[in-house]
DNA sequence: CCTATCTCAGACAGACTGAAATAT
DNA sequence: CATATTTCAGTCTGTCTGAGATAG
């Protein structure tokens, strides 16, 4: 089996592409079943990535007014999937932050760790090995280039 | 660096994850810019993942009626993201399919085909082998085992 | 007085239903 | 006549806004 650079790289897209399905066909399940709008899911996928925030900041990243937002945040709380904690610094503001719960349906929605630990834990050591030494070059290459945000 | 088995797999975990988030972060602003209710979404994911529907069948696995399925598909048409055409087979039906427009914007927001490749053209030769390797096992596991959909 | 948040109407859009209409 | 889909009220929930109330 001889390839070239291309088509070795064409191959890895193809791999991961087709791992992304399948672990997402196992989760499609919670997108069936959560209960929650666009207007939360993005409140909670701004939370999940941009820690705590202050509920005015996050009203500002949604591009709504304040009161929305803090009926949006409100909403989560409801649900069990955010908190709020005062701000020691300032103790007009409120915090707001995922909980667990928040957290692992994040995990569930948009990313598969509890999926692929079942598969990693029946690898066998090389490609384990192999597999851990391509994502930590990958995560060196994001770190040092942030500028992967403009490529979309 | 002397690491245990347990160990290796945590971290596989771990980086998984980490780079998860941050091609996740490249993709942010898709979700905060789409205009769809969690319906509509839903609607295209199960297009996305199980091909040409039946109308009908799409209500049935969205666990609504005939009217709201059809309904759904309609947002999705009139968004260009999906298409009707007619089943060769039985006139009286519809089926409805994602156009490319509606397969891109599934990918940019639930897999991350195109930033990885601008990553893995900038991998060396050894690391790519090895992510490859990786990837492979995974989805060899994956096909041999349909019981991953049940550990959710 | 200023700032951050919450509360309170009220307007509006979309999801959903069941029944009737239409097409095959 | 049976089946698949669409159309048609009508209800309900959630978003969003702006004004006013509350807390720091």
């Amino acid at each position: 089996m001889v390839q070239t650079r291309e088509e070795l790289e064409q191959e890895v897209v193809a791999q991961y592409r087709t791992l992304g399905r399948a672990l997402k066909a196992a989760s499609g399940t919670v997108w069936m079943e959560i209960d929650l709008t666009i207007a939360q899911l993005r409140t909670l996928l701004i939370l999940a990535e941009e820690g705590p925030l202050i509920i005015g900041h996050i009203a500002q990243r949604l591009g709504v007014g304040l009161s929305t937002g803090g009926h949006l945040v409100d909403r989560l709380v409801q649900a069990g999937l955010a908190e709020r904690t005062e701000d020691a610094e300032d103790r007009r503001r409120t915090l707001a932050q995922l909980t667990p719960k928040g957290e692992d349906l994040y995990a569930r929605l948009l990313n598969h760790p509890l999926q692929l630990q079942r598969l990693i834990q029946k690898l066998d050591e090389d490609d384990l090995a192999a597999l851990l030494q391509g994502l930590q070059a990958l995560n060196r290459l994001v770190e040092r280039e942030p500028g992967v945000d403009g490529l979309i």
